[in-house]
DNA sequence: TTGCTCCTCACGTCACGTGAGGTGGC
DNA sequence: TTGCTCCTCACGTCACGTGAGGTGGC
C-alpha cells in the first residue's frame, strides 16, 4: 500500500523545478514539445508529476548534457521502464560517464605539456594551441550519442564493481602519460630532453608498481595491457604516436640513471 | 627571423577551421560580433588569422564549454598575452578542469548507488532520482565561470607538479566515499546494511593504504586531511552528511570482523 | 483579502545553420 | 576552363527567457 502511494503520489511543477535545479518554464516547454507529458491535470487545470515523470526527466537531463537535442532525445527514452531496462540505462550513462572523465584527463595532459612548454620556451607554438582547442571541444559536447566505452572498462563493470575504479584508475594513468608523450614529440622534443626524462621516471615508476605491487593493482594493469588491441580507435593511434618516443626516453633514463632492469621485463 | 615567420604566418579560415574542429561560418560569426576579430583580410577581401589569433580562439572554446555566453566571454579574453598571463590562464583552466572531473566522480558516485538500490529494492526512489538529476545538471553545465579549486589542490599544483595528481586522486577517492555514504545515509538504509558494510570495508582499507603505504600516499593523504576546513562549502555539508553514517558502518565493520585496530588510529 | 503559484499566448534571444548568389585563386 | 574556397546578406532554428494579463488555492 504505501509503496503504492509512492507511485502514485503527486508533485506540482514548482516542486520538480525546486527539487531538480531545473526552471518551471522548462518543464512547460518539455509538456508542450510532448518530450515530457505531465501525467494529468487537477480541476482547475494545473500540471502534476508522479515518480515514472522524474525517471524520465532523468533520462532527458542526462541525455541533454550531452548536447542531444530535444526531438532526437525524444526516440531513446525509456517511457514504462521495467527494473532491468532502468538498470541498463544506468549502465549506459555510467559508461558515457566514465569516458568523459577519461577525455577530460587528456585535456588535463594537454594543458600540463603546454605549461612545461610555456616555461621552457616561453610561448605556445601553433601544434599547442590547435591540439587544445581539439580536446576542449572534445570533452565538452557531441558526439557522445553512440558513444560506449569500448569495454575496456565495461566489461569489468559487469563482473566486479567494486573492482572498476581500480581498473579504471590504472587506465587513466596510461593514458596520461601516453597524451603527454605524443605532444612532446610533436613539439619535436628530443628522448633526452628534461621534460621527457621526467616522464620516463613516471613511466618506469608506474611499471614497478604496476608489475610489484599489490594483487589489485597487478591485476588491474594486466588487465587493461592485455585487452590493448580492443581500445578505442582514437587510443590505437595515440599509442602508435606515443610509444617510440616513450621507449627512446626510457632507453636513455635507464643508462644514465644506471638502473637494473628485472629478467622479467622486456 | 624563424620565430618572427612563426608569429606572422597567415592563415586561412578553412585551415583554422580544419585544424580546431570549429566551422568556418562559425568564426565567420566570431569575426561579426567582434569576439575574434581578424588580424586582417587579403587584397580580394579575404580573412587571415595569425598565432595570436589562436591563442584567443583557445580560450573562447575553453569558456564556451563552460556554458559561458559569448558576450560574457569577450570580457574575460586576453588580447596581447605575455608569457605571465598566459602562464595563469592555463594554471586557471587547469583548475576548472580538476573540478568538473571532481563532479563527475560525484555523478559516478550517484549511479553507482543507484544501481545498488536498484538492484536490492527492484526500483528507484525519489530522492534518488532527483539526486541524479542535480549532479548531472552540475556536471555538465554553469556556474564554472569563477570557480576556483579552492587551494586543497590549487595550492600543490604551484609546489609540485608531479605530486598534484596523486593529491587529485586522494581526494577524489575519499570523496566517492563520503557521496556513496550520504547517498546511503539519505536513501534510510541501516548502518548494518550490506551495501553500507561493503562501504565501510571501502573506507577501512583506504585507511590503512592511506596510513601505512608509501610515502607519497601517506603525504598525500596527510595534505588532504589537514586541509579538510579549507574544503569548499558543498564538500563541508557533504562531509557532515555522511561522516555519523560512514563512523557507524565502520564500527559495526571492525566489530563484526574481529579486526584490531592500531593504537595510532583512533 | 492577500500573497503565492500556476496558467496561456506571444514575442525576444543566443549561437550559430543553411541556402542564395557572386567572386577570386590554382 | 574547372573546381574549390571564400564572401555577404538574410532568413531559419533550437531551447528556452521574459514579460503581459489572468485564475485558483491557503
Amino acid at each position: 500500500v504505501s509503496e503504492l502511494d509512492e507511485d502514485e503520489r503527486r508533485f506540482t511543477v514548482g516542486e520538480v523545478a525546486k527539487s531538480t535545479g531545473l526552471t518551471v518554464r522548462t518543464l512547460q516547454h518539455y509538456d508542450n514539445i510532448g518530450i515530457l507529458p505531465t501525467s494529468g491535470r487537477t480541476e482547475s487545470g494545473r500540471r502534476y508529476y508522479i515518480r515514472n515523470d522524474i525517471l524520465k526527466l532523468e533520462q532527458i537531463v542526462f541525455y541533454k548534457s550531452l548536447g542531444i537535442s530535444l526531438n532526437e532525445i525524444k526516440e531513446k527514452l525509456i517511457d514504462a521502464p521495467t527494473s532491468k531496462r532502468m538498470e541498463q540505462m544506468l549502465i549506459d550513462h555510467l559508461d558515457i560517464l566514465l569516458s568523459k572523465i577519461s577525455s577530460l584527463h587528456t585535456a588535463v595532459s594537454m594543458i600540463e605539456v603546454s605549461l612545461e612548454e610555456l616555461r621552457s620556451s616561453g610561448n605556445l607554438p601553433w601544434e599547442a594551441c590547435v591540439g587544445l582547442i581539439r580536446t576542449l571541444e572534445g570533452s565538452s559536447l557531441k558526439d557522445w550519442a553512440n558513444y560506449k566505452f569500448d569495454h575496456v572498462i565495461y566489461d569489468n563493470l559487469e563482473l566486479e564493481n567494486a573492482n572498476a575504479s581500480d581498473i579504471m584508475d590504472t587506465y587513466l594513468s596510461i593514458r596520461s602519460l601516453l597524451v603527454e608523450a605524443a605532444m612532446l614529440s610533436k613539439l619535436g622534443r628530443s628522448a633526452g630532453d628534461p621534460a621527457a626524462q621526467a616522464l620516463a621516471k613516471r613511466w618506469w615508476d608506474l611499471i614497478l608498481v604496476m608489475t610489484g605491487g599489490d594483487e589489485t593493482v597487478v591485476n588491474a594493469f594486466q588487465t587493461v595491457d592485455k585487452n590493448r588491441e580492443e581500445w578505442p580507435e582514437a587510443d590505437q593511434s595515440l599509442y602508435q604516436a606515443a610509444e617510440p618516443f616513450l621507449e627512446e626516453a626510457l632507453g636513455i633514463y635507464i643508462t644514465v640513471n644506471h638502473i637494473e632492469v628485472p629478467d622479467s621485463l622486456k
